[in-house]
RNA sequence: GCCGCCAUAGCUCAGCUGGUUAGAGCGCUAGAUUGUGGAUCUAGAGGUCCCCCGUUCGAUCCGGGGUGGCGGUACCA
C-alpha cells in the first residue's frame, strides 16, 4: 500500500534547462530591465509585445522535406493541423508583426521589446531552454547609421547597467566582408555552401580555440581534449594562409588592400568604415565600439553588418577558476528577413540583448542593480495568544491602511519560531502583544522589535547573558494607539 | 549528437574485499535557557543507497542496460 503510494507519487522535479526565480532574482531582473527599457526609449523605441506562439511556418523553422519543424524549436500542432512552435527569439515574431501590419507603422519603425524565448537544445552553465531577450528593431531604414546606432545604443545600455567602460566592448564586422573573403579564397558558388558554412563556423570560434584551433578548423580538422574529431573544412595551405590574414588583420588599411578584388569586401569595409566614423562622432572610440574581423554570429540570415556586446572582464569562480562571460548580446542587419512575408525586401537592423546571461554577470561583479539585500520583507504581527487574535488582525489592518505592508502571523508554532519567520522573512519588525502588554497599567501597550538592530547586537556576543540584557535594547513599547508611528519610525531607520 | 566523469538524508559527503538495525557534519522541526532571532544543550523527523535486469543463499557494493547530473566538443536560427 505504501510502496504503491510511492510510486504513483509526481517527482517535484523540473525538466533541465528551465530555472525557477525567486523574489530576489525578479526583482534584480525587473531592475534590469527597467534600465534596458530607458535606454532604448531614450533613443526613440516604442513598445510592442507579441505572443509566445507563432506558426512554425512564420519562424522559418519548418522542414519542408520533413512536414515537420526544426528540431531545436518547441512545436505542436494546433486543430487544424497546422504547426506551432514556441518562440526561439524576437525577431522572427517581429518581421512577421511588422509584415502584418506594414501599412499601419510608421516606416522607418523602431520598437522594442522583451520576453522569453525557447529553445530545445541542450543546456549548459549560463544557458538555459527558456531564458529571456530585451531586443531593439528599426526596419525599413538601409542606412549604416541605423548600424551605428545599434551599437552606440549597446554600449550606452550596459553602461546603464553598471558596467564600466573598458569592462566590455562592442565588437562590429560586415557579412559581406567575410562573403569577400570565402569568394576571394575561391569558396563561392553552391557547391561550396557547406565548407562556407564551416570555415564561418571555424572564424567564429576564434576566441575560444585560439589561432592554431581555427587553422586546424579550416584544414583537416581538430580534436578536442575528450577525444572528440570535428571535421575541418580541408582547405589548402594558403586559402588558410589567407583566411589567417583576414582575421588578424593589423587595421582596416590592411583588410582593404589584401581583399581589394572583392568588390562585396571593399563595400563591406566602407559600410565598417561608415560605423567607425559615426560612432567616433558619436564620442564612441574603439573601446567602446571596435572592429573585429572574426565575429561571425549566426549564419542564418544576417546580411550586413553584425554586432557582439561581450563582457572583457574576468572573475574568480566559486571553484577560483576564472570565469569570462564573453558575449551577453548581439545583433546584426537582416534585410531579407521582412521579404520573406513580402514581394518586396525590407531594410531591418537590430540589436538583442540576453538578460539572463547578463544577470550572471551582473552577480558576479556584485552590482547593486541586482544585489537582493536590500529586498524587505512584510512587518510581522505576532500571535501569543490565539484567543486575541482579531486583536493582532487589528494591528495588522491598521498598519495596512497606513501604506506599510504587514501580515499576521498564520502558523501555529510558539514565539521563537514566530520571530525565526520574521528573521527569514526579511521583516524589518515584529510587532509583539502578550498579556504584559496588553493588562499594562497605562492601557494596553505594543512592543516593536526592531529585528536589524536586534541581528547586529546579537552578532557582538557569545554570551547568554549578554545576549539577553542586549536584545531588550532592539525593542521598545508604545501604546496601542501609537503602533503605526511607532512601526513607521522604525522602517526610516533601515531604509 | 559525440567523448569522458559521476549518482548514498534537503545540502556536503563517509561507509561496506557482498552479510540482516546505512552513518557524520550542516540544515530542518520541537523543547530548555524569564515572553525574544544568535550561541549552547536536549530530542525528533527525514533514505526505494537513481531505475531495471542479471550473478549470488544474500546486492547500496559485482556485471549489463537505462535515466539523470557535471565537464568537453558539435549545433545554436
Amino acid at each position: 500500500m505504501n510502496d504503491q503510494k510511492k510510486i504513483q507519487r509526481a517527482s517535484a522535479k523540473l525538466p533541465r534547462g528551465l530555472a525557477d526565480r525567486g523574489p530576489a532574482e525578479i526583482a534584480a531582473t525587473e531592475k534590469m530591465l527597467a534600465a534596458i527599457r530607458k535606454s532604448y526609449e531614450l533613443y526613440g523605441f516604442e513598445a510592442v509585445e507579441t505572443p509566445f506562439i507563432e506558426y512554425t511556418e512564420a519562424l522559418g523553422k519548418f522542414l519542408p522535406d520533413l512536414d515537420r519543424p526544426n528540431e531545436g524549436v518547441f512545436s505542436f500542432k494546433d486543430d487544424d493541423e497546422a504547426w506551432l512552435s514556441l518562440r526561439y527569439d524576437l525577431t522572427a515574431p517581429l518581421a512577421r508583426y511588422v509584415a502584418e501590419n506594414y501599412d499601419k507603422l510608421p516606416k522607418p519603425y523602431r520598437s522594442y521589446r522583451a520576453g522569453y524565448v525557447f529553445r530545445n537544445e541542450k543546456p549548459g552553465p549560463g544557458r538555459f531552454r527558456q531564458f529571456m531577450q530585451f531586443d531593439a528593431d528599426t526596419v525599413g531604414s538601409a542606412s549604416v547609421a541605423a548600424d551605428a546606432e545599434m551599437c552606440m545604443m549597446a554600449a550606452d545600455t550596459l553602461e546603464a547597467l553598471g558596467i564600466k567602460r573598458g569592462d566590455y566592448v562592442i565588437k562590429v564586422n560586415n557579412r559581406k566582408v567575410l562573403d569577400g573573403v570565402l569568394e576571394v579564397i575561391g569558396l563561392s558558388g553552391e557547391e561550396n555552401a557547406g565548407r562556407r558554412m564551416t570555415v564561418l563556423r571555424a572564424i567564429d570560434k576564434l576566441d575560444r580555440l585560439g589561432l592554431e584551433g581555427v587553422r586546424l578548423l579550416l584544414g583537416p580538422g581538430r580534436k578536442d581534449e575528450s577525444g572528440d574529431f570535428t571535421k575541418g573544412a580541408g582547405l589548402a595551405a594558403e586559402q588558410i594562409d589567407r583566411v589567417e590574414a583576414y582575421v588578424t588583420a593589423p587595421g582596416m588599411g590592411a583588410l582593404e588592400t589584401s581583399f581589394a578584388e572583392s568588390a562585396l569586401a571593399r563595400q563591406g569595409l566602407e559600410e565598417l568604415a561608415e560605423i567607425a566614423a559615426l560612432a567616433g562622432a558619436g564620442g564612441y572610440g574603439t573601446d567602446r565600439v571596435r572592429i573585429d574581423p572574426s565575429v561571425v554570429r549566426g549564419l542564418e540570415y544576417y546580411t550586413g553588418p553584425v554586432f557582439e556586446a561581450e563582457l572583457t572582464f574576468e572573475v574568480t569562480g566559486e571553484d577560483g577558476a576564472p570565469v569570462r562571460f564573453g558575449s551577453i548580446g548581439g545583433g546584426g542587419r537582416y534585410d531579407g528577413l521582412v521579404g520573406r512575408f513580402r514581394g518586396e525586401n525590407v531594410p531591418a537592423t537590430g540589436f538583442s540583448i540576453g538578460v539572463s546571461r547578463l544577470f550572471s554577470a551582473l552577480k558576479a561583479i556584485r552590482s547593486p542593480l541586482v544585489d537582493g539585500s536590500a529586498l524587505r520583507g512584510p512587518v510581522v504581527v505576532l500571535v501569543l495568544d490565539k484567543g486575541e487574535t482579531a486583536r493582532y488582525q487589528r494591528f495588522v489592518a491598521e498598519l495596512r491602511s497606513a501604506g506599510i505592508a504587514a501580515e499576521l502571523y498564520l502558523g501555529s508554532s510558539g514565539m521563537n519560531a514566530q520571530l525565526k519567520y520574521a528573521d527569514k522573512r526579511g521583516a524589518v519588525c515584529a510587532v509583539i502583544q502578550g498579556s504584559n502588554e496588553r493588562d499594562h497599567v497605562d492601557g494596553p501597550q505594543v512592543t516593536i522589535r526592531d529585528l536589524v538592530v536586534g541581528a547586529e547586537l546579537a552578532a557582538a556576543t557569545k554570551d547568554r547573558a549578554d545576549y539577553v540584557e542586549l536584545r531588550a535594547k532592539a525593542q521598545f513599547s508604545v501604546p496601542e494607539s501609537g503602533l503605526v508611528d511607532a512601526v513607521g519610525q522604525v522602517l526610516a531607520r533601515h531604509t
